[in-house]
RNA sequence: GCGCCGAUAGCUCAGCUGGAUAGAGCACCAGGCUUCGAACCUGGGGGUCGGGGGUUCGAAUCCCUCUCGGCGCGCCA
């Protein structure tokens, strides 16, 4: 099955015809050369047709013909397949305007309720194992929000490729060895001996203001806490757990001992429980350490040395980079003989190939995206091929409420978690929110919106309310002792009313949408399609003054009911895609 | 200073890889709805697509330049 941007029969066909037509011309002007690609789009303007091309307008030139004249042919060679089409005029410059014939459009609803939420799944090609790296939060505090939006898009856009026919591994992975998570268990530590009265808390403006004086000491009692430690009020916890637990008996523990491995341990756990609230779940784990027992941390350096593109200087090892085109050389094995983060990274890219997979989708925050560079061209330059290397960026999460914006801190640990939000607007709505502007904007969190029950305003359940109405109307039916329709057994004929008519062209773009989200890595465009759909279904079942679904004309009736079953597949698919609930009523 | 991302209606944002008269939701205004699938529906006002130049049949979209905002430019991750 081929599908894309030319999926659906109807399209499909008529892209067909349009080539057909076109490669005739170019014959009779003796041109031999290959078929340019011809546009074929859905017109802005409903007046404009169903499809609308501009390849008259893009071939007059190379066939030194008026792109009026051209596009008359063209007009006239598709009006000629009248199966297929009903019209097909000249507009403008040079446009043709294509009105397909209605029974393609009652086609359609047969193909949707054949379908059912399978309807937009489409195969694109080759099946890939296809690895999506995100969220890699390292396990030293509770996830913001812009880890939450990193979560919600790497997860979607897992979902996405695995609709596309592929093969997909969702993966964690996270630096365990290095400083930050020493500071992490010398800050533990240092509430721990806090509350043991053997350590003096550090005063709050030095701890506010990075360019105060640090004391040393306080009333007698040493500052343990460190100078960049994690200020978060979990830590105090984790500290006093650690107290009911074991006692004065660890004071003489070093801070980067038990003290790191017992805070890893319960605030990623606490990271992999607000994972599995937004319904998230890794394939794969992994983490620095085990790059380094496994040795490819070593290959990794040396393979990079076998090319000439390690050097020593200043006591440290660099990555000659400048030499892979960038602007810069980097450390990768500190003075201290600590690799940095560069070089498992490096390592662990090139393992991800050597593990099989085929393509690499990193999903990264825009903080971190100074770093792509160096490994992709690193691990290029190691053998991999640097076009499967892809990396989708995302700008961070403010968060407006009552009118404002809500002033966040991450170093200062002021900042909104994940759990919060999500305890405050649900599941549903975070990730609805989430998703729906694309990730290389900023995404601006309006929390009131978000809690807003009334689902006209509120988008998340906007949509959702569009599907509960197809149930609605079920129920009724149900009621009223009215069978739903099988799929063979409509004629989808008698929908005729114009509203009808663009409820399925809406749901004919489907197919084209989910390609496109897909390929281009833009989750988003799911979110809009749905409210636009939606935005068609609310009106239609909203005038039922005008036009009701159950009434007494049987055929009619079921013709309708068949198109509610139709919307309710779409809408059932999207939202699924969305990892969103989709209730059968509010 | 250099790099990346952004700037579209009062606000929050789409705009299908260059198409026709730039769209949606809030907010605002005016009408309507015998509660049925109605926490509703219909219509309206509102724009120098940040500024300027260029490319061409045609630019919000591509190129150059300037302005403003976010992020980064560590032997932190």
């Amino acid at each position: 099955m081929t599908c894309g941007r030319d999926s659906g029969p109807m399209k499909e066909r008529l892209a067909a015809l349009l080539q057909r037509i076109v490669l005739r011309e170019l014959e009779a002007a003796g041109d031999t050369g290959s078929l340019p690609p011809l546009g074929l789009d859905v017109p802005r303007q409903p007046d404009h047709g169903d499809f609308s091309t501009n390849a008259a307008l893009t071939l007059a030139k190379r066939l030194g013909r008026p792109p009026r004249e051209l596009a008359t042919t063209l007009a006239e060679g598709l009006a000629s397949e009248r199966t297929l089409v009903a019209r097909a005029e000249v507009a403008g410059p040079g446009f043709v305007n294509v009105w397909l014939a209605g029974e393609r459009w009652h086609d359609l609803l047969h193909e949707i309720l054949r379908a059912g939420t399978t309807y937009g799944r489409c195969e694109a090609g080759r099946r890939e194992r296809v690895q999506v790296e995100f969220v890699s939060a390292n396990p030293t505090g509770p996830l913001t929000l812009g880890h939450g939006r990193q979560a919600v898009l790497g997860d979607t856009l897992a979902r996405l490729i695995e609709l596309r026919g592929h093969d997909v591994t969702r993966e964690y992975y996270f630096n365990d060895g290095g400083r930050q998570m020493r500071v992490l268990g010398e800050s533990v530590k240092a509430r721990y001996l806090e509350l043991l009265g053997k350590a003096a808390p550090p005063p709050a403006d030095a701890l506010a203001d990075a360019s105060l004086a640090w004391p040393s000491e306080i009333g007698g009692l040493p500052v343990a806490f460190p100078r960049d430690g994690y200020q978060g009020g979990y830590i105090q916890e984790l500290a006093a757990s650690l107290l009911d637990q074991h006692g004065a008996t660890l004071a003489g523990e070093p801070g980067e001992g038990l003290f790191r491995r017992a805070a890893q341990e319960r605030i990623f756990a606490e990271i992999q429980a607000t994972l599995r609230a937004l319904g998230i779940a890794f394939d794969v784990y992994t983490n620095e350490t085990s790059l380094y027992e496994t040795g490819k941390l070593d290959e990794t350096r040396e393979a990079l040395r076998a090319k000439g593109l390690v050097y020593e200087a200043d006591g440290a090892t660099w990555l000659r980079a400048t030499a892979l085109g960038l602007d810069r050389d980097r450390v990768i094995v500190k003075r201290t003989g600590e690799p940095t983060y560069l070089l498992p990274d490096i390592a662990y890219h090139r393992d991800k190939f050597a593990r099989g997979f085929e393509r690499v989708i990193d999903v990264q925050g825009a903080d971190h995206i100074e770093q792509f560079p160096f490994v992709r061209a690193a691990a290029g330059a190691l053998g991999c091929d640097a076009d499967r290397i892809e990396l989708v960026m995302h700008q961070f999460v403010t968060l407006t409420r009552g009118g404002a914006q809500v002033k966040q801190s991450t170093r200062r640990a002021t900042y909104v978690t994940v759990d919060e939000l999500v305890a405050e607007v649900g599941c549903d709505v975070f990730r609805f929110f989430m998703i729906q502007r694309k990730a290389d904007g900023h995404l601006d969190f309006d929390v009131d919106l978000a809690r807003d029950h009334d689902w006209k305003k509120n988008p998340a359940y906007y949509v959702q309310y569009a599907h509960a109405r197809t149930f609605g109307i079920e129920r009724k039916a149900a009621e009223q002792g009215v069978a739903l329709p099988g799929a063979g057994a409509v004629d989808a004929a008698r929908l005729a009313l114009p509203e009808e008519l663009d409820v399925l062209k809406k749901l004919r773009e489907w197919p084209d949408v989910v390609a496109r989200a897909a390929d281009s890595r833009e989750p988003h465009h799911v979110a809009y399609y749905l409210r636009e759909l939606a935005a068609l279904w609310h009106p239609y079942l909203q005038d039922g003054v005008r036009h009701r679904v159950l009434s007494d004309d049987a055929a009619l009736t079921a013709a309708r009911l068949a198109l509610v079953l139709a919307v309710r597949a779409v809408i059932a698919a999207g939202l699924a895609l969305l990892g969103i609930s989709a209730p059968e009523q509010m």
